[in-house]
DNA sequence: TTCGGACTTGCAGAAATCTTCATCTGTTCC
DNA sequence: GGAACAGATGAAGATTTCTGCAAGTCCGAA
């Protein structure tokens, strides 16, 4: 193997262990949206979402494309919604109850 | 938020972030191992496993017990099965064929 | 009770990742 | 052309993660 198989599934979920890369994907979720929107949301410097957003880029996570003035960033493709499903339930069986986060879990519908 | 959500699941992939760690969980999903047999199948030194299933143990994903003079490790939930599985599509969709990886996915059942 | 196998833990240097700052490109509007 | 907005990129210091070695614990057999 050039590139072993479970290097490149380990790489992927890398991409994804990242606060703020985590919660682009779940706004992308609902469809394209411009860079504008995701600071507007997410709490974090431009420059640094900027450079969260090219390491989704780098790994084919999500596509960008520009829009006028605007850039809108997109899934590339909608099983990344049900990888973050899965993670979602397997945090609702590990978390017995740690901090309480398994309350704010199931109050919740696909965001957060 | 304490712990943020979104921040608990950014930890969970990326505690799944590390070739060795996939291959403890691939291993895993067809049942309970002792770490002899994880040691045999996974080319890495006896102390750096012991620390990757550290990881997995600290994150809940996987859970250990004694048997005898063994120790067994087994998947805290089987739910962990389905994200490799959406980890795997998603690298499908990907990969249009960066390095020929695309051909080894194809052809793997589970394991990989 | 001592030996060897099966793991785990502590630790330190090496490597990768994060964050922020400064700078740079592309677009719209005047 | 020039100003202002929208993003991207490069680089450096701080932090985190990884790896291997040495040492330690636990168990079964002799």
């Amino acid at each position: 193997m050039s590139v072993p198989l479970y290097q490149a599934k380990a790489e992927m979920f890398r991409t994804l262990g990242h606060p703020v890369r985590i919660r682009v994907l779940e706004l992308l979720q609902d469809g394209p949206r411009p860079v504008r929107d995701l600071l507007a949301e997410i709490d974090v410097e431009a420059s640094n979402l900027s450079q969260q957003l090219a390491v989704l880029r780098r790994a084919g996570i999500v596509t960008s494309f520009r829009d006028g003035a605007l850039v809108m960033y997109a899934l590339s493709t909608p099983d990344v919604a049900d990888l973050l499903a899965a993670g979602r339930r397997i945090l609702g069986a590990v978390l017995t109850d740690r901090d309480g986060l398994l309350v704010e879990l199931r109050s919740q519908k696909s965001s957060g």
